[in-house]
RNA sequence: GCGCCUGUAGCUCAGCUGGAUAGAGCAACGGCCUUCUAAGCCGUGGGUCGCAGGUUCGACUCCUGCCAGGCGCGCCA
């Protein structure tokens, strides 16, 4: 149940029997003073202006066609036209109710559920993960989590680079070691070192240089040893990724694996289709698209090369080439990009050449979900002393070691077993919330200490009004599920309709892409949680009081646990 | 030069299609553990919402200009 739809659409209508247009909207929010009740129309100013009417006069005519006493104890005209709306206790309980016999919180199922493809995470394989590709990789996990959770059919696409010229250096890098023994897995065991010291030897070593751009002419060819060696490097580097998936409980696995490589046999049919289209013009020796849309200086339209003057291929092809393969194949209705921010001309570019050369349909959806680059302290670009970025696996440690020091202090009785397994769970907790709790397009800074931080607006926070909950309920017995649900105290009105208003953030989140406002949501139910668990005792309140306050206890840690799994985040029965 | 993004409390950030007295966390200060986990709760202090105009009954939100920062603009991805 949505409440915020639901009186949506009645107080739409009342306008519109009042006399608005048919597009009115009533503008339903949250109040955010309870004296305002718990929702507030403020859309009738906004209508009573376009009928050149009195706001109040208008709102007067608007309650009067309204009809909400199922649903409402009193909806008053306030300030200059505000519609104030006053919930009944009695249909709030009955709504906590079915949420709480409902294996999805009452929630309803989308009702034209669409295929979703979401690129996401897309690592270089050439690499180890850094701290960058943190966003992309959680946001984008999120998000497939809470579309399927609403009904979507959604696929994941990791479109990892497994292609390109820097490759060359690491085969002949390999070939190299290969001879030594042991020498080679060990030193792939650290891809990050393996990177460097073949870069190293390719800048310093006139004839390995000259061997990696042979090995990457015979890759190209599709010379047999060398695409074994080039397989055994992306089955490593691969597997890297995995384990990093797996410690960060990401969803995904080796199937959603798309690389660059597998569109290269399309790449040409893809020149081919672009310019029977009419939309490809040869410019010094490249084969480029033009689009009006996209203007550079003196007003000269930039170009998209998609071939580069030696034939090669670029990005922008094979983005092309996946694009059409998600809308030919995947048969996608909408396809979410959450990459960096740095790319949307790039990726505006490639969206709008796909919708003039008919690679996808007219109406589907193609967004990208951008967001900033991750800077340093100091504002500028994040790096390490040694110029290099920082191993997203050696931030996931680091969060379970700080983790591992607090559990130990904080709850030194649990067994050592389960100290690991609390802090394994919280540090990555913290480490996902931190990053998924912001909403920024522009960059962003990060910081070792608001990252690992376990206090406040913090992941550890929400687990930990949980395992409250659940301490509760170990203490409890059983308790009677028949129990009437009576709403009396503040705290206890406060928790109830916070319950309630889940189902609206995720109408947000799933429509913009934005994991932050269910975090926003998680800290607010919480926060209302933990005030009500001070002010009002459950296990030493009389009988009635006691189940009526242990049904809200449930439906918080269900909830709980709900929003922090849409989220990639565990819960925990102690901590 | 052109384009995109950003500017809110000392710091990190919320603020949903314009709405009522701009909110959190951290940091600071003061309270609360013989009572359901103090990773918590309650309270205090702290903001010309970058600046200046405009639209509106009403602007952090929309428009214009300026200032500051980041990023992007032909054969890397």
């Amino acid at each position: 149940m949505n409440i915020r739809q639901l009186l949506d659409q009645r107080v739409s209508n009342a306008l519109i029997s009042a006399g608005a247009s048919k597009d009115v909207s009533a503008v339903i929010k949250q109040s955010n003073k309870a004296q305002f009740g718990q929702y507030q129309a403020n859309g009738v100013m906004g209508a009573a202006k376009k009928l050149k009417m009195n706001p109040r006069q208008l709102a007067t005519q608007v309650v009067d066609a309204l009809d909400l006493s199922d649903i409402a104890d009193k909806v008053e005209v306030a300030g200059p036209g505000f519609l104030n709306i006053h919930l009944k206790p009695e249909w709030l309980s009955q709504q906590l109710e079915l949420a709480l016999n409902s294996d999805k919180l009452n929630i309803e199922q989308i009702k034209q559920p669409q295929t979703v493809v979401i690129d996401y995470s897309g690592p270089n394989l050439a690499k180890e993960m850094h701290v960058g590709h943190l966003r992309s990789t959680i946001i984008g996990d999120a998000i497939v989590r809470v579309l399927r959770f609403i009904g979507h059919r959604v696929i994941p696409q990791n479109h990892v680079g497994d292609w390109g010229t820097q490759f060359g250096m690491l085969l002949a890098h390999m070939n190299d070691l290969q001879s030594v023994d042991n020498e080679l897995s060990m030193q792939l065991s650290d891809l990050e070192a393996f990177y460097r010291d073949a870069k190293k030897r390719f800048d310093a070593e006139p004839d390995f240089a000259k061997t990696a751009r042979a090995y990457v002419v015979k890759l190209q060819a599709g010379d047999p040893n060398c695409l074994l060696l080039w397989q055994q490097f992306i089955d490593i580097s691969l597997q890297h990724c995995e384990d990093v998936y797996q410690r960060l409980n990401v969803l995904l696995t080796r199937n959603d694996v798309m690389p660059e490589s597998a569109y290269n046999d399309d790449l040409p049919q893809v020149i081919a289709d672009l310019r029977d289209a009419g939309l490809l013009t040869e410019d010094q020796g490249a084969q480029c698209v033009f689009l009006e849309e996209f203007k550079g200086k003196d007003n000269k339209i930039l170009p998209a090369i998609v071939q580069k003057s030696n034939g090669g291929y670029l990005y922008a092809t094979t983005d092309l080439a996946a694009l059409r393969y998600r809308y030919n194949k995947l048969h996608a209705d909408r396809i979410l990009y959450f990459v960096d921010a740095r790319q949307s001309l790039h990726l505006n570019q490639v969206f709008a050449i796909a919708k003039k050369a008919h690679f996808v349909a007219p109406e589907t959806q193609l967004e990208h979900m951008a967001f900033g680059t991750m800077m340093g302290k100091n504002g500028k670009p994040f790096a390490t002393r040694d110029g290099g970025t920082v191993k997203l696996i050696d931030l996931l440690k680091e969060a379970e070691q700080r983790a591992f020091d607090l559990v130990n202090e904080k709850n030194p009785d649990l067994d050592e077993a389960e100290r690991k397994a609390v802090a394994q769970t919280v540090g990555i907790a913290a480490v996902k919330y931190a990053d998924l709790s912001k909403n920024r397009s522009s960059d962003y800074i990060f910081n070792w200490d608001t990252m690992l931080s376990f206090e406040g607006n913090t992941a550890p926070y929400l687990q930990y009004a949980y395992a409250r909950i659940q301490s509760i309920f170990r203490k409890a017995g059983e308790f009677d599920h028949n129990a009437i649900l009576n709403l009396i105290e503040t705290p206890e009105k406060q928790l109830a309709i916070k319950l309630l208003q889940l189902p609206e953030a995720i109408e947000i989140v799933s429509k913009d892409g934005t994991p932050n406002i269910l975090c926003n949501y998680l800290f607010e139910l919480a926060g209302n949680f933990m005030t009500f668990y001070e002010a009002c005792p459950i296990l030493k309140a009389d009988k009635e009081i006691k189940n009526s306050r242990l049904k809200l206890a449930k439906l918080t840690a269900k909830t709980l646990k709900t929003g922090l799994d849409l989220l990639g985040i565990k819960t925990l029965e102690r901590m």
